[in-house]
DNA sequence: ACCCCGGATAGCCGATCGGATGATGCCGGA
DNA sequence: TCCGGCATCATCCGATCGGCTATCCGGGGT
């Protein structure tokens, strides 16, 4: 059956993911593991190197860049691999800029060893593979379109979430307290609420801001 | 040099890690994985039948009870394995739930094989093993001990964060406006805040709130 | 050239919040 | 038994927030 087997290279920072992934994906014989790395540096050489059909990629990758820039920079390299996304969450926000840094396909860790198989052998025909959960967010988020929050607003966010109010935001970014709360309304607007306190738990929600 | 193999169950809701932790356990002379299970009921079960020395505990179980309640009913049986609990969260609210459920130690996923193996040994005889990011947090946390959120005010919090005012609190809750403000109150001295925003900052930080 | 958007600013006003203070009833541990 | 924590309720008041309306400016795209 395995005419030619799918080479693959794992990238995560835990070494007990890498461990099981390739215990699971090495035990199918027409997956190879070709190749491991725990950071974004060492997954650009390790794909460089070993040229693998499929490139198994976690989102969190410690410190330094993320899984998401990751994919990036490897699908920037010359005939790049497919990257399937391998993470613990389903946040909109990680999907939607996984996506749009290349990845063709997204499923959780919580997947069973059988649906992480056939998702690696639609990942190297080219396939886009969705875990179920994630499509529905997917679908859900495609309806009704995230508008995006500005970098100001952002740091208004930021602030918001220490507590502050908004004198004290206005002395901290150095503008007048009307911009602030202009910035405050647009980000109701945009985040679809109408408190400080929703607006802070939506922007966490929305991995805007990190808890 | 291995007078007697240590005996180890898994307890981990993501096929991924248990593979992971088995293959790297199972390499190892001295250490025996002898069950796994992906719940809490599972685990209990598991637990009673194989009668392990170390039970490597996951905190989050997916639906169900956790891993800090399954910690407790597994340390209920007649003469209990000791729980090592791997996790992917330092947060320090976990960390001392899972010790007072009868934890005898916590290290965190990405923590190196080695360490992983040193723990599970250390676990084996008795000893108490923390990760170090993790002692750091439970000494700090020593010093200001935290003080509880009683249910009621979780309950208050849950609504905070979905953008509720005091008066549809109240509504929501079956009791007065005032009884919400006494409640709000109570949980900004405990949190160590004074605004509805930094509470719900605070809340999702520790724990109390699920993002 | 034109227009839209992000960012900054202003004033007004009603609704809401947050702090202070005080009181009651219940339950469980010392 | 007594104390403390939890949950409940009440009032008062100054500070703050949130919505509304409007203006201005600079940069990027059509």
């Amino acid at each position: 059956m395995a005419e030619q087997r799918i080479r693959v290279v794992l990238v995560d920072d835990h070494p007990v993911v890498r461990a099981g992934v390739r215990a699971l994906v090495d035990a199918q014989d027409d997956l190879d593991v070709v190749g491991e790395a725990a950071d974004s540096t060492q997954a650009v050489a390790v794909v460089g190197e070993t040229r693998p059909d499929v490139v198994l990629m976690d989102l969190s990758l410690g410190d330094g860049p993320g899984g998401a820039e990751t994919t990036r920079l490897v699908r920037e390299l010359p005939s790049p691999p497919h990257v399937l996304v391998l993470t613990t969450y389903d946040t909109e926000a990680d999907v939607l800029e996984a996506v749009d840094a290349g990845a063709a396909g997204y499923l959780l860790k919580d997947a069973p060893p059988d649906e992480l198989f056939r998702a690696i052998r639609g990942t190297a025909r080219g396939e886009t593979v969705l875990a179920p959960s994630v499509a529905t967010r997917l679908l859900q988020r495609a309806a009704s379109p995230t508008p995006k929050v500005s970098p100001r607003e952002v740091e208004i966010l930021r602030l918001l979430a220490k507590g502050l109010g908004n004198k004290e935001m206005a002395r901290e970014l150095l503008v007048s307290e009307a911009t602030v709360k202009s910035h405050l309304s647009h980000i109701y607007t945009k985040l679809g609420v109408d408190t400080r306190a929703g607006a802070v738990a939506t922007a966490i929600e929305r991995r805007i801001l990190r808890p």
